[in-house]
DNA sequence: TGAAGGCGTGAAATCGGTTTCACGATTGGC
DNA sequence: GCCAATCGTGAAACCGATTTCACGCCTTCA
């Protein structure tokens, strides 16, 4: 059924039914009222292949994610996805397991199928694919982590400040030893983090003992043995996210070692076990929901207007205090 | 640039052209040298939304999910992904959020966009959309949930037996008056376990006291306060998914209750946290990489031989004992 | 030498819509 | 009642690839 068959039913040439199908204004009102009846009565659905042909467009938006394992990123997402769907875009999610190879695989996906706008978590920012979208015209707007290619939106948070906070935190508490188990290197998140531990650390006239733990659960583990068994003799310890917390925590009742009395924490993210387990940690989250409604707008604009100015939103961390740090109040 | 473009720089038709960026073997070796030649020098791409019409088909998989908030459904759904990357294809993700009408707005788009094979864990089982799909000639495979059209492949596993085995459980431990926080009504996997839970509470004799939680944090830490709040004198509760655990710990944790001194638990699904908390949770697990493996298998199978026969595979659930439901060696 | 068969090729059809363009029919203004 | 502007419409071009079909050339075999 095409919409030829359509227009020969309904008495009228493919032109005028694709006009009635469409919307468009300029039809006799019993032309109009004939093509409705034909297409409902079959079923009628247009060949979005040939459409998205004709518009060299896609009407869904790409969405590119480094981890959707993470609860953070399965969190922005939900909302981004919510977001969107509201104002009728539907999404087509990629995962990319922080794989530069796989981000670049779909960034062709989404240039091959002409999405109309892509938002992104980069595994790799500075992925030539990306120019490419930019180049077909297609917007690109960065969350959680920015692109080099200045042409880019970025929806970041303020990682280095959040960093500092904790290191704050821990050492108005009388901590001198704190560690960092930080990210993987090339990862804008994780290096902001490492960065803004290091100053605060330096600002305090304290060491900084930090390793890499990648961001996964089994790095976390292992950066956090390392920096515990090793003579290091730290007494508090900032973990970069939510999965190599699930690590160091393991990595701690291996040893027997009790928080926050053997080791003080504060966590990046706050998975909804968090507030669970014992004790709850105190953890610096991004601000999901804001910073998701946030990206869908500055897309928006892209879609909308044609705004040359690239925009670079940077949100703060909320601290929420809770006792794995060893001095809440809660 | 067109392949028109590329055909006229390297001095062959389009047809030529097209040969030869298709791998066709019948082009003399000379103009598949410089269409190659001239093709890599201006970094051709061919226009795949032309690609995408003319062969009606697109060259991705899509994977519907019911709930990627759900870490459930992201280790699926991160399994299902890399086992079809592996294999060459490209994945288009939705999230449907439990809602009858993303699915089908989502059925909707990958039925438009010609994808060559959905997978799906159905937060409407019976979605007309589905039969459009299979109508279209596009294989559907429903994993953890089955879909009611007959011709539909489903991996699930076997909710009731589990949900048997987890009273049983109970039961041996001497509980007589065990509780079960149910799923969402109408969601496969939730009325199973239900019933499955009433059978084996049957059984054994006992009475059977149950509360719908909907699969949802929220939803857990409601039903389990009713449950707890009533006169119900429970020891012991079974909990249908790892959400509805995240909320049953809280209102027992709102209550002053102990696990499992107070109440014993055993719960389906097996986060990451589950074995941090305290006590470590005693779950049901699915095997996440043997089912999304298998669902991948069943795709190809269909994508590749016209296989008449639908697959229905069943798998089992894994024990796996920890210290919450309060008889363990662990 | 001629017929048969195979190979490489390009013109044109095709996929299924949307959009441009031009034309005839109305409508409106004076 | 005449000219101009507007309206509704369909033919045809178009999006950019792939694929069919037929043709000319070259082998091969009798």
């Amino acid at each position: 059924m095409r919409i030829a068959d359509i227009a020969r039913l309904a008495g009228v040439s493919p032109a005028t039914a694709s006009r009635v199908l469409n919307g468009a204004t300029t039809v006799r009102q019993d032309s109009r009222e004939r093509v409705i009846r034909i297409a409902g009565r079959f079923g009628y659905q247009a060949n979005q292949l040939a459409r998205n042909l004709r518009h060299g467009r896609a009407d869904v938006v790409g969405v590119l994610v480094s981890d959707i394992e993470n609860p953070h990123f399965a969190a922005m997402v939900r909302a981004i996805e919510d977001a969107l769907y509201l104002r009728g875009k539907r999404v087509l999610l990629c995962n990319t397991s922080e794989d530069a190879e796989k981000q670049a695989a779909y960034l062709d996906v989404m240039a091959a199928e002409r999405v109309s706008g892509v938002l992104i978590s980069p595994s790799d920012p500075e992925g030539p694919e990306i120019a490419r979208l930019l180049d077909l015209g297609i917007p690109v707007v960065a969350f959680d982590r920015a692109v080099t290619d200045p042409r880019a939106d970025a929806i970041t948070a303020d990682n280095a400040e959040a960093a500092a906070r904790a290191v704050d935190l821990l050492a108005a508490a009388g901590h001198t030893r704190i560690g960092l188990i930080g990210g993987r290197a090339g990862v804008q998140t994780g290096d902001e983090r490492l960065l803004g531990y290091r100053r605060a650390m330096a600002e305090h006239s304290l060491e900084a003992v930090d390793s890499p733990g990648g961001f996964t659960v089994e790095g976390g583990r292992s950066a956090t043995g390392r920096l515990v068994d090793g003579r290091t003799g730290l007494t508090a310890l900032v973990i970069g996210n939510n999965q190599m917390t699930i690590g160091a925590l393991q990595a701690l009742r291996e040893r027997g070692l009790r928080v926050p009395d053997d080791l003080a924490l504060v966590a990046f993210d706050d998975p909804a076990w968090a507030s669970l387990i014992e004790p709850p940690l105190t953890v610096l989250a991004q601000p999901v929901r804001e910073m998701s409604t946030a990206a869908v707008d500055v897309l928006f604009d892209r879609l909308e207007n044609v705004r040359s100015q690239p925009q670079r939103l940077v949100f703060t961390f909320d601290l929420r205090f809770r006792r794995s740090c060893g001095t809440g109040n809660n």
